[in-house]
DNA sequence: TGTACATCAGTGAACGCGCGTTCACTGATGTAC
DNA sequence: TGTACATCAGTGAACGCGCGTTCACTGATGTAC
């Protein structure tokens, strides 16, 4: 059966996002193709009409993720009171609903040790996504140039994917004081 | 072929040790079990023997190989001169060598966001190494009460393991850059 | 305007491979008598 | 002291399963004439 004009490239940005999601809760490995269609009520033999390999969907989905997370982070920075942006960056990425929602939370926190062990294509994706995240995040935060800024934005996000790792690896209460302690920390450490 | 009295520890040992390394390097997919028996010049049908499934190897392993980070580390610190203790840990963990040694590296940053995938009895294991290794950090730190100085060395300790990460998915002139920055950025925050 | 053919997103069976786990077996040494 | 038997770390074939990838096929719509 033959489907409109547009109709390949909505099915292909649903399967990314699909993925985008499932890599992020169940991991590199956990996110088997037949399992990706079947969310989207397909089959999975018609996946290799849309990618080469599962390994070009893992970059793309990575990169989609990031771009989200980046979005949710720029409407909670631009939604604060003057001087209040880096705070509201902050709080946003260390909230308990961004450590309980992993499906949907910072795939740097979530595949990072992955990618490092990725072809080198992969690893280019994700240092160009991580690149435009940084850009993206950087004018919130203090720095007199532009390259200041960003050498911050690496530290403060890097940092706080490693905390909020930690703080989904505890229980209930641990995760709660840790990302209360790493929302002081951050703030301090990156505000002065 | 019966083995001498100490035999089969030495090899469970033996075993863990391997694992540890090859977890950390390749990910926890990526260490099959009949690799590692091969490391050791075994056949895979022995490591019954030891373990009752590759999941309790993956606990162990993870709580070895973070034994020996410490253990690194507090040489370093006991090294140092009086009040240099905190820029010697610092400085050990954020060195161009543990980031280029992934397989004796920080089990944290290696396999943190896999472990968070893991059953229960994984993920108890972990905090219970997490909790000791914080533990033996924590009095190489500043702060007023044991308490304190352990909340700090949580911050310290995920912090950096994110930021490790990060170096490594880069090139080597940002991983050395990413480096330099964080053991400047971590002994401001930490140290005051 | 009508007809024959081409296109191509999606289907679902099949292939091949890796790998965790099981199991019958081995054989050197310890132990019971 | 000598002999028969038990033990058990390690062997290697086999099983079963999941999964990435391939491929011949489908059939509705677009296009050429």
């Amino acid at each position: 059966m033959r489907y409109p004009a547009e109709h390949k490239q909505q099915t292909r940005a649903r399967i990314v996002r699909a993925a985008a999601r499932r890599f992020r809760s169940r991991g590199g490995e956990g996110a088997a193709i037949s399992d990706l269609m079947r969310d989207l009520r397909l089959t999975h033999g018609g996946f290799y009409r849309h990618f080469d390999s599962q390994e070009h969907l893992f970059a793309e989905a990575f990169t989609v993720g990031l771009e989200q997370v980046s979005e949710r982070l720029i409407l909670a920075a631009e939604a604060a009171p003057r001087r209040g942006e880096l705070k509201a960056l902050i709080d946003a990425y260390l909230s308990l609903e961004h450590c309980d929602d992993m499906a949907n939370g910072c795939p740097v926190a979530a595949l990072m040790a992955e990618v490092t062990r990725r072809p080198a294509a992969t690893r280019r994706a994700f240092q160009q996504a991580v690149r435009a995240h940084i850009a993206r995040m950087a004018r919130y935060l203090p720095g007199q140039t532009d390259e200041q800024r960003q050498r911050t934005a690496v530290m403060l996000f890097s940092g706080m994917a490693g905390t909020l790792n930690v703080a989904r690896a505890l229980t209930d209460e641990g995760r709660r004081r840790v990302l209360e302690d790493a929302r002081i920390f951050y703030l301090k450490a990156v505000g002065g």
